[in-house]
Parts: structure tokens; sequence; C-alpha cells
DNA sequence: CTTGGAATGTCAACAAGGCTGACGTAAATT
DNA sequence: AATTTACGTCAGCCTTGTTGACATTCCAAG
């Protein structure tokens, strides 16, 4: 929309200065997205890793492992150990796969699924707030913009995540 | 809440599902945020400390050590360790305060002031990008829900921020 | 003028969670 | 039979966060 008065006017929100209100939105909006969690979390023997090894088995249930490695981005020494302490600790239960027996296949046990309900509660409520606080519309522009933010990649992975969903 | 439509159509937004993605894509999102700083800066002996101290230096010239505390959410050990690698290899020049000498004023040097630019234009290309491709509309839903998710705290920090600019 | 607290720096030790490199094994594929 | 894929694991390193303890300097209040 808006391809009118003289560029000035309507790429107000293109300014450098609202670009890094943007940026510093992100930072401190980052620090209250996880804040929930890591209070959860600590004290426990787990922390963010584990959260979000969690949340994708949690959403992708069967997943294997070589696709939690590509949604989260890490290392499979960094991500094996995360999931070692998750699957001994009775959260994560692995199942081999039967087509193809190399595969590992990822479930939440009763367990795991109760942490990641508490999880999710907590951060979903915070979701919740700001969502509500800023209406629907807010909501859809919210959406777009961290898409754009995305690397092609990752929005790949976004977006076949949702393939299920909504 | 919601004296409407059966509590349904109207607040589709708030529906779990909706919230999970909002999740998610902040998730995904803060990964892209953070990608173009972090490749510019791997290989330099800095991170993505060093770029968040030289950020909101560059932003608040002047800034005390406290301050910058108080934004970062850090201990002083831990800000300090990336101070002083950032003084002794001249990004950041220190003064002491003329009204009250226990204070440190911080500034960025030229040479500072050269990443910095670095640093935020590649960042702000990013963002541009975004907020581009999702409209003037779009910005303001995302900046409100961001603002909503922060901690009060931290809301207030993002604020103080703002009264200079904008 | 003394004293308590504020602002800062620093040493030491530790933890979480990334990373690389190397090696091993089982199973699928060619 | 040889190669590739999917996974696990050992070892070591780095960044960035944490606590705790202690020293200095200086403002401010009694």
């Amino acid at each position: 929309m808006a391809e009118n008065t003289s560029g000035d006017e309507s790429l107000l929100f293109l300014t450098d200065e609202q670009l890094r209100k943007g940026i510093e939105a992100m930072f401190f909006a980052y620090r209250g997205f996880t804040a929930d969690p890591d209070r959860i979390l600590e004290g426990m023997d787990y922390g963010r890793a584990h959260h979000r090894a969690i949340h994708f088995i949690h959403r992708s249930p069967g997943t294997t492992v070589s696709n939690l490695l590509a949604i989260l981005g890490v290392t499979k020494q960094s991500l094996n150990r995360v999931l070692r302490a998750l699957i001994d600790q009775g959260l994560v239960r692995i199942e081999k796969g039967r087509a193809d027996q190399r595969e590992r296949h990822l479930y939440l046990t009763e367990q795991g699924a109760v942490l990641e309900r508490t999880l999710s509660d907590a951060q979903r409520a915070r979701m919740r707030a700001a969502y509500r606080a800023a209406g629907p519309q807010a909501v859809q522009g919210f959406r777009a913009v961290l898409e754009g933010m995305m690397d092609p990649e990752q929005r790949r992975q976004y977006q076949r995540l949702r393939e299920g969903g909504s």
C-alpha cells in the first residue's frame, strides 16, 4: 500500500532511527521471550538448549535426529549432549526407524510431555498477553516482519513446521 | 473477555496454535537477526557480547558502566571482560566522570565507530528488507507485540533509550 | 571529619552450550 | 563389495554467562 507522498512520509518507517528501534526491540523482547522457561528450568539440570529440543520433539513427534539437527542449527555433538541427558532422565524416548533402521525417531515420554506443557504454558501466557494487548492486526504484522528477518533456509524450516498446524 | 462473536472468530489469533507460531517465529527470526553481525565478527577477537556493548555505547555516548550493566542485564564481571578487550584494543575510550569521579563514561573511538557502522549497516539492511516487505502497518504491529513481550523493567529500559530518538 | 555506601575493577573458579576433529558402527545404497 | 548415510562418542577448545571475595576511590550524611 501507499505508493505516494514523495517517498518521505510513507517511508518514515525505513528511517535508520526506526530500524534501530526495531533492532533494540528484538533485543529486549527476546530476553522476555526466554525469561519464563529459563526461570522454570534453573535448578533442574536443564537449560535453554533442552527446552528447544523438547519443544520441537513435541511439535513433530517421531522426528529424526538429523531433522532436529537441521531445525536447531547446531552440531550433532552439541545436540547429542542435550539429547543424552533427556533420554537418560526419561523425558525423551528413542525408537529405531522401521523402514530405515539407521534413523532414530524421537518422542516425548509422559514425563517429558509434562515438562513441555509447563514450559510452553508459561511461554504462551506471555505471548498471549502481548498478542491480546496489541490486537489481531498487530499480530499479523509481527509475524510478517519476523518472517522477513529469517534466512531463506530458516524460513523454509519455519514454514515446513506449519504445514501441519493452522 | 471479548463480548462478541461467540469468542471464536475474533480471537483466532489467540489460539494455542497461533501462539506457537509466534514462538517459533521468534526463534527462527532471532537467528537471522544475529546472523550478519556474527559472521562479521567471527575471525576478529570479538563476539555477540562485544557487539551489544558497542551498540549501546554508540547509542548513548558517555553512558556509565553501571548504566550499561542495567541495559545489558549481565554481571559486571562479565561486562568487564568484554569492555576490557574493547578498551585495550582501542575501540572504546573511557573518561572519568567530572561531577562524580567514580563513574566511568564510555565512548567509541574512531576505530570503534567504524566497526559499529559495519555491524549496524548489516543488521539494518536485513531489518530494512523485512520492514519494506511487510509494510508500515506491519512494522507498527511488530513493535507493539515485541513491547508486550518485554518484562516491565526491560520495557522501561527500551523506552528510556527512545526518549532521544524518534 | 569520619564513616557508610556507591561505582568500579579484578582475581579465581566454574557451568552451559556452542564448536572442530577424529573415529567407530550399523545399515542402506550402489 | 564398496561406498554413503545416520548416528554416537571421545577429547579439547571458546565464548559468555555465573558466584564469591576483595580493593579502591569517592560522594554524602551524620
